[in-house]
Formats: structure tokens, C-alpha cells, sequence
DNA sequence: CGGGCTTGGTGACTTAGTCACCGACAAGGG
DNA sequence: CCCTTGTCGGTGACTAAGTCACCAAGCCCG
């Protein structure tokens, strides 16, 4: 999925520490982003301050953000934040023009991220117009945990995930946690029954 | 915007009367529409019943859904209706490939459609995580307004546009009312103060 | 004219979000 | 070692939104 093209003539070489913003709302936009290690979190932040986590973009997928930019020729509208270290290309707009005319392969990679984003945007839709915080915080923590079951975030990093507040977060961690499903600590919620998470995420 | 070929090699006319479903959740995908005339209202109803719009393709545009079933081979997960009667071109999926390679003014006109998507996606994103019931049913009336500022839905058509229940719609429509910003009717809304809906769209 | 359907109104209740505040814990400096 | 400062999480009280059950117009059509 990295494709054939290490480096290809014109790409600048990505490379860039954990924590790194790569963008915000109303950045110009330097180049096309195609990423090899790490993962890039896109949010949007509204005028009130609340925080929601789009997607995420991950090693052999295009940056939606950047396509979005090229393609209008307009400025980002969500921020974009390396959660881990990163390494990738960036290619400048004209090399991403000639690539998308003369490389199929470049082309269909293209293509089945974008319809990937906007499976992620459609599922992502209907969680915030019909699902309840059990069920979303359920998928969230399922979603995010590593392999020992741990998931190693805040309630305000929780609460960003499905769009909600920290306080509505606490409480139904809280309620999850005197169920058994899950154990707390600062910074840490530890998965203790999968599948009944997996019911709640469901929708019971 | 139509383009420059006004029907080409392989394409299908298409034409259908208003009210004609297009595609459902889980459809197989028989090609791609260009639309030159009519609208499409693109919808995604979750499992509790509940009916959101997702975006309106317009003539000039693409249709998102297909395109994304073309690029990954998958079937339809949002419904698509006719609003009204329909003109337009459906592109066999051979045809379009050869296009997206060859056309350049083709291509150009996709990615801008996909651009102009998820730009309503980020919209529609940012309204469901924040954005009161208040603003977004304001947003909504002046969207959806004819000439004459008359709004022909129902209650539980409002709803549908803005992810909300029935109930809801028609509390704050009664609030709308009492405060002279509309009037009332059965299947009809009449829009009497457009520029304190536009400030209460905007969050007061 | 009189069912039966669609549309809209309402009260009572549950769930989610907001606001204001406080306490517990972690890290670093004096 | 203790104190300060900042992050993190808990809680009560309130408001906003969504749900449920039900009813009353209006409306179409035989």
C-alpha cells in the first residue's frame, strides 16, 4: 500500500516528532501528504470550545485535509496533530497534479482513501445523531485500546473522541465501572469485559 | 459546469420523476450520475428509525455515493431520492475509469464535487457536536426557503434535516412563532424576520 | 359524510450537556 | 521535605434535548 515509488522526483521528504502540528484552520496549504509510519489526528474545534476527532489518517493513506486543499485551491478547516512520530511524503501541488494525470496506481490509491474518509464521515454522522454516550463511549474505548485492554487517555481526551464533555464522560465511566466492565485510574481505563462493551456499542 | 461532451460515448441517459429512490442502504452500484438537471437528497436512517440528511446533489455535481461505491467496489450505505423530476448521465463504471484517466476537465469537475462533500460534511459534523437545536432549525429554515421565504415541510420533514425528533422541531418552531420570527401552517412554514433567524443560526 | 391517514400539540419523563466548584494527585523548586 | 502549581477527576444543581404515549385537527377519498 506504500506503493511502488519510494521517493519519487519532486516529493520532499516528511518527517516529524510526536505532537507536531501539521495544520489549522485557515493554514494555506503546502503539499499532499502520503504517510508511511505514525498517525495524524484530524479535529475540528467549534466556537464553543468543544473538540471532536474526525478521523485519523494512517500509514499508506492520504491526508483528506490536503486532497481537500488541492482540489479547491481554499485553506484547511481542522487541525491536524502527529499523535506519534512520522514519516511520509510531501508532494508539492504540481508533482501531485502530473502524478494524478500520468499514475493510475497513485490515482486508485487516492480514490479508496478518500472513500474511506467518507465512510468514516458517514459512520461518525449517524453516532452523533442517534447514538447515546453509553453506546459511543463503549466503541471509543473499545476502538482505542491496546492490547493488554488498556486505553491510555483522560476523560477530556475521551470526551473529544465522541464530541461529548469530560463531566458526562466521568459519569459514564463511573456507571461502567460499578457494572465491572471496566477498571479506573488516573489517565488509564482498563477494558475488563470486552464483550459487554461490545453489546453496549452496539446498542445493547 | 455541465461540461464539454454533452453526451459521450457510453453513457446512459438517465430521467425519473420526482420521488424516485435512486439507491438504498446496500445497493449494488450500476454507474456513476452526472446530474444536469433536478436535486437528490442523500439520507442516512439509523437503526432507532431516525432519518438525517446528509447533502443534496445539485446539477453540475457528482454523486458522492457513487463514486465512492466505483472507487472501492462497494455497495451503497446512504439512500438517495429524487426531489424532483431528474436529467442527468449514468456513467458505466468502464467509461468512467477511462474518463478520470483522460479527462482532465472531468477529473477536475470529481475532485471538486468530493471537495465541496466533505466540506458539508465538516459542517454537518461541527452542527451535530455543538450547535443548539435552536441554531441549527434556523439554519435549516433559511436553507430551505423559496423566494417568497415559505418553507414547504413538515414538522417531521425539519426534523429530518436537522437529525432531531418531531417534537422538538415543533416546540421550537412554537418559540419561533411567539417570538414573530414565523408563521405557521400545516406543511408550511412562512419565514416573517430572516435576519434575527440568520443571527439565532449563528448561535445568538 | 365518515372512516382512516397525516400532521401537529402536549405532558411527563429520561438522557445529555453546562456551570461552578472542590479535592486528589503529580512534578518541580526552594 | 514541604509547598506550589497544574492537571485530572468527582459532584450537585440546573438547562437543553430527546423519548414516550396520547390526542386533536385537518385532509383525502371512497
Amino acid at each position: 500500500m506504500t506503493g511502488p515509488n519510494p521517493i519519487s522526483h519532486g516529493a520532499h521528504r516528511l518527517a516529524c516528532p510526536a505532537g507536531t502540528v501539521l495544520f489549522r484552520p485557515d493554514d494555506a496549504c503546502s503539499g499532499f501528504v502520503v504517510l508511511q509510519e505514525g498517525s495524524i489526528r484530524v479535529s475540528l474545534t467549534s466556537a464553543g470550545g468543544r473538540e471532536i476527532v474526525l478521523y485519523r489518517v494512517r500509514p499508506g493513506e492520504i491526508c483528506l485535509q490536503t486532497f481537500n486543499c488541492l482540489a479547491e485551491g481554499r485553506t484547511y478547516s481542522a487541525e491536524g496533530i502527529a499523535e506519534s512520530e512520522l514519516t511520509g511524503e510531501l508532494i508539492p501541488p504540481g508533482e501531485y497534479e502530473r502524478r494524478m494525470a500520468q499514475d493510475p496506481e497513485f490515482r486508485r490509491a487516492v480514490f479508496t482513501a478518500v472513500a474511506h474518509r467518507f465512510a468514516d464521515f458517514e459512520h461518525l454522522v449517524e453516532s452523533l445523531a442517534s447514538a447515546s454516550i453509553e453506546a459511543r463511549l463503549a466503541e471509543a474505548l473499545l476502538a482505542r485500546a491496546d492490547a493488554a485492554g488498556e486505553v491510555h487517555l483522560t476523560h477530556d481526551g475521551l470526551a473529544s473522541e465522541i464530541g461529548s464533555a469530560r463531566e458526562v464522560v466521568s459519569r459514564q465511566l463511573s456507571r461502567f465501572e460499578r457494572s465491572g466492565l471496566v477498571a479506573l485510574a488516573r489517565g488509564k481505563v482498563t477494558l475488563l469485559a470486552r464483550g459487554a462493551l461490545e453489546k453496549k456499542a452496539a446498542g445493547h
